[in-house]
DNA sequence: ATCGAGCACATTGTATGCAATATGTCAAAC
DNA sequence: GTTTGACATATTGCATACAATGTGCTCGAT
């Protein structure tokens, strides 16, 4: 609970179109390949067009969506490929991130970690078909290690690719033993870190991750 | 010389200004800190805010400038731990390029690279001195690299990262013996990756950026 | 002299209008 | 029936005006 600014104004409108946007596409809430047209999202949001473009712009940028000059911008599908070179680069950038956060973690940040986890966990006994939660927790426990890594930069670059959008997608394709896997590893995961195993601790996550890439490979949705 | 299209009208005004301003950015024609007003890039450029505005959005995405609401963009500096953060990160990036070049490279792949690299060293030994000009050849062979790796995503990712500045800065630092070694690396990424070595390519790839990190490391401008 | 409140100015955020461009439709030619 | 061109419409790109916010300065109190 933090002290209320003064004059504590909102985000702006582009700062708000951009995350309902970027929600809605992380959450799969557009057609692949459907057209946001600017009045139409200015309608919505009751603003004007102005902060929609930017908002568009930085969505863009964030290869959420494709934006081609006087077209405008259209949800972006993710062939095959692509979503095999994503998954070998988040092989490559988290598994960075481990064996950086393996080195630097406090007893405190395993402990919050640890937490993440196990709130994880609940998630996926209480109801393993509310995939918007257990997306989101699990995005919480990665995000943590991001964070521990103490490396700002690649905590951004990580969270991008994490964002992309096929995650909640990849989970609903787990089967039980997947999940299985995936509580193995995230507990072992929390184990390499707390005993400061850099080696362990990367290897850790890049199966980890290439668990999830074998999972969704070579299925193409829509 | 590609064929003249109909209809062959310009980039967008927010295009071009983008594009001068990053470029402007990376030939480090700003100073650290410096404020873009809106304005003033508008009149510079002959066009109105609106396109300024959107280019300045893109560059604080790609993280050339900071922007913060009712402030405007700044030139950002980068304090010694995010220079090595960042190294750090290329090290990762480019050396898994690498080991993708090695593995997928056709036989005119590799003679395009040593023709880049001999242009590079070209230019390092008519005029030691012409920074932008060797800046730019270096940027061609490893841009090429990525390109080779045929992973588009992390072709754009590891052009960004090398791009973010401090690339001509850094070679302003190189003495005799980095330029020596430099070559030498030049000349074994293009052996590597003829041999389709990808080990070799990685390790060779990693080696040569941190050796350029710790050149750079320690050292801050401004 | 130093500090703080309040006002004036500079700059950014948003809305709106118009110009430029793309997209879709329909008719005519083949 | 298919294709090509032109025209009408929809949508984006940019400019301008105004509102909201931040910044710095003056002026007065202590």
């Amino acid at each position: 609970m933090q002290p209320k600014r003064r004059k504590a104004v909102g985000p702006t409108a582009s700062q708000k179109v951009y995350e309902a946007v970027r929600d809605a596409i992380s959450s799969d809430q557009f057609k692949v390949g459907e057209r946001l047209t600017e009045d139409a999202l200015a309608r919505k949001f009751e603003v004007s067009r102005t902060p929609v473009r930017e908002a568009m712009q930085r969505l863009a940028s964030d290869g959420f969506v494709v934006f081609t000059a006087h077209s405008g911008a259209l949800i972006r599908g993710w062939s095959a490929q692509e979503v095999r070179d994503i998954f070998e680069i988040r092989a490559n950038l988290e598994s960075m991130a481990c064996r950086l956060a393996a080195r630097r973690a406090t007893r405190s940040d395993v402990e919050r970690l640890e937490a993440l986890r196990l709130e994880w966990e609940s998630a996926l006994v209480e109801d393993p078909r509310d995939v918007a939660l257990i997306s989101e927790r699990n995005r919480a426990f990665h995000a943590d290690i991001f964070s521990i890594s103490d490396n700002y930069r690649l905590e951004t670059m990580c969270l991008q690719l994490m964002d992309l959008g096929f995650l909640s997608r990849s989970l609903s394709r787990f089967d039980q033993d997947d999940i299985n896997r995936s509580k193995q590893d995230h507990a072992s995961l929390v184990q390499a870190i707390r005993a400061g195993d850099g080696d362990w601790a990367e290897a850790m996550m890049k199966s980890h991750i290439l668990a999830a890439a074998s999972v969704f490979t070579g299925t193409e949705p829509s």
